[in-house]
DNA sequence: GTCTATACGACGATAGAC
DNA sequence: GTCTATCGTCGTATAGAC
């Protein structure tokens, strides 16, 4: 450990390969968008490329990965309306990414799709950390007791995936409001 | 208009294409499968497909268009909590229109892509009849108002597409349960 | 381990004959 | 209206240089 190993420029190009699909699928989507390109940034030939990650779906499996780590990184430990939103904000910034993520998630339905476990783990703790602060809230008052935390996670999942949805067909839609709605609907104390 | 046209022949040849391409799409999924074996299925070989399609993405967009208008045939001009489930119960049935429903939503984000005026032009259709289905309810004095029809819309549209997306990755996920939670949070009778 | 060169099969698409 | 033939590009697989 004390010696760096031998990985060390492998570990740093695989890295910029990912920052570099990041980019190019940011700023083109997911359509369109060959591994040739990717591997033309990198000054790298296509099998060059190909040496670090065993397919493409792998390699896009990995750029999510990437991000997702990125995102809760920033996020810490704590849940809230506010880091919900802002995690929202941030995906609005990159359209391409955004159906990066629909297109995998659409894509890893399928069992054997190498994306596949990375959503299979991804889904449960998501809703089990969005539980969580549903308890807290609850416990708090501040939060309506007719449906159980893990349900209302469910729920809330769902407006967040599915709000991204018509936002990438109708740039107009708001994807806040939707949350800032579920959330007033959810609060006991409002007035009806 | 009494005599039938030149394109009687070619018409049929068409709506068999598009049954047939919505049956191996349901059966094998959007990834993975192609044109050929679609045309294969119609004893045509691919050209022969092409020419009454422009392209895949034109294909796939029709089959999209025809799927939406036997599901609202079936579902005629009303739209209740029920019928909103019948949609969903039906799409469980079949896993590969799903994903090619959140497939092609996602690559239609570009605007350019076939599919986008589809979609464009179905979301706001969707929203506008949720909508004065909840503006009714409201009228009887069976769901809140603390947020207005329209937003109210976009915020059930978007619990039916995300747990859809939920549901792709888990099929153990119950895609009633959120509809029926959402309709009692929405509830104004309910005890709290 | 890192990378290039080359080749393969399948895809969507097009040109042109019949 | 439908075909055969062909194109360019894709992701992938293998051989081998350094």
């Amino acid at each position: 450990m004390a010696k760096r190993g031998p990985y060390e420029k492998g570990e740093a190009k695989r890295t910029e390969i990912l920052h570099a699909a990041l980019e190019i699928f940011a700023a083109e989507g997911y359509r369109g968008t060959s591994l040739r390109k990717v591997a033309a940034r990198c000054n790298l030939s296509l099998p060059g490329l190909m040496h670090y990650f065993g397919s493409k779906e792998d390699l896009l499996t990995q750029v999510l990965r990437m991000r997702d780590e990125t995102a809760r990184e920033r996020q810490d430990e704590r849940t809230s309306p506010e880091s919900y939103r802002e995690i929202i904000r941030e995906g609005a910034k990159t359209p391409g990414l955004v159906e990066l993520f629909v297109s995998m998630a659409a894509a890893a339905s399928d069992p054997g799709h190498p994306a596949h476990e990375h959503f299979s783990q991804r889904y449960p703790v998501l809703r089990e950390r969005v539980a969580a602060f549903v308890r807290k809230r609850m416990d708090e008052g501040r939060m309506t007791t007719v449906v159980p935390p893990d349900r209302l996670a469910v729920l809330l999942l769902a407006v967040a995936d599915g709000i991204q949805l018509q936002w990438l067909i109708d740039r107009s839609v708001d994807m806040e409001q939707p949350i800032d709605d579920i959330m007033r609907l959810l609060d006991p104390a409002r007035e009806d």
